[in-house]
DNA sequence: TTTTATCCTACTTATTTTGTAGGGTAATGG
DNA sequence: CCATTACCCTACAAAATAAGTAGGATAAAA
């Protein structure tokens, strides 16, 4: 299951996504739209800085944007910096991948089905963008 | 991503489906083969019982069993079993639904991106069996 | 140079996961 | 019928992760 986290960090984009090239949105603004703890969501929004997802400015005026067009956004980066690996076992992550030990993977049926079911959700969430995220 | 419990139970499953229609296995062999914490798999193996996978015997020459054909159970179903819900959010589980507060599903993009990667995934798991797991 | 608003690190608390303890219950065989 | 075997069950402890908080540093703008 994706985190607590990682839906407020979705349900943040929402917000930037509709104010897309409007200028920057003040977390504050996000965090009582959208009633996630102001503080919780400030490290939220520096973490999808840090990765490029966002920008953002300071002082008077400031605030956070998208850097990229939404549909240009998969879901799947938003869920990879923010929750971390999708794959269901840590032996089929593309990104966070980690050896199981005792388990041999050129034996192991697991294995080749969890890869089967990550093949999957990432045709999904690798086409889909936070432009879908609205409707 | 699983637990590692759940991991457990599949290394452990991988024993009893080898050794189906063979008689009960012990808890303690299972444990010992597949490095598995004794009293942390009698847990898993217990739970297994409960949803009606495996059954068991008791005293000697007892031992845990399948009680289908490997092809007859689904991985999504040790999977429920053992780890909870398969959707990325309660929202679109089938087995653990609960709705999302603050977010209204019918106006939820991010709920339909998950619809589709939970259908996508279950295509996968409800078809592939424990036979599956050999290989 | 004051105000505004993000940046950064560290810390606390809550929840979940992982693993342990210890006795209870049922079946088997002598 | 009773001793042994092996699963059954509950509760608890420890470790790890997730969720949320605090407080000042930094940078931009007016």
């Amino acid at each position: 299951m994706l985190s607590k986290k990682t839906q407020y960090a979705f349900r943040a984009l929402e917000v930037l996504v509709k104010k897309y090239e409007q200028g920057p949105v003040l977390i504050s603004e996000i965090a009582k739209k959208k009633k996630i703890p102001l503080k919780f969501l400030e490290n939220i929004l520096l973490q999808l800085k840090k990765d490029g997802v966002l920008d953002s400015k300071k002082g008077k005026g400031g605030g956070y944007f998208l850097v990229h067009k939404p549909s240009k956004v998969p879901v799947a980066r938003i869920i990879r910096v923010v929750d971390g690996p999708i794959a269901m076992l840590p032996c089929v992550s593309l990104y966070f991948y980690q050896k199981c030990k005792n388990c041999d993977e050129k034996h192991c049926g697991l294995h080749d089905i969890m890869i089967d079911v990550r093949d999957a959700q990432l045709a999904i969430l690798e086409k889909k963008t936070l432009a879908d995220l609205m409707v």
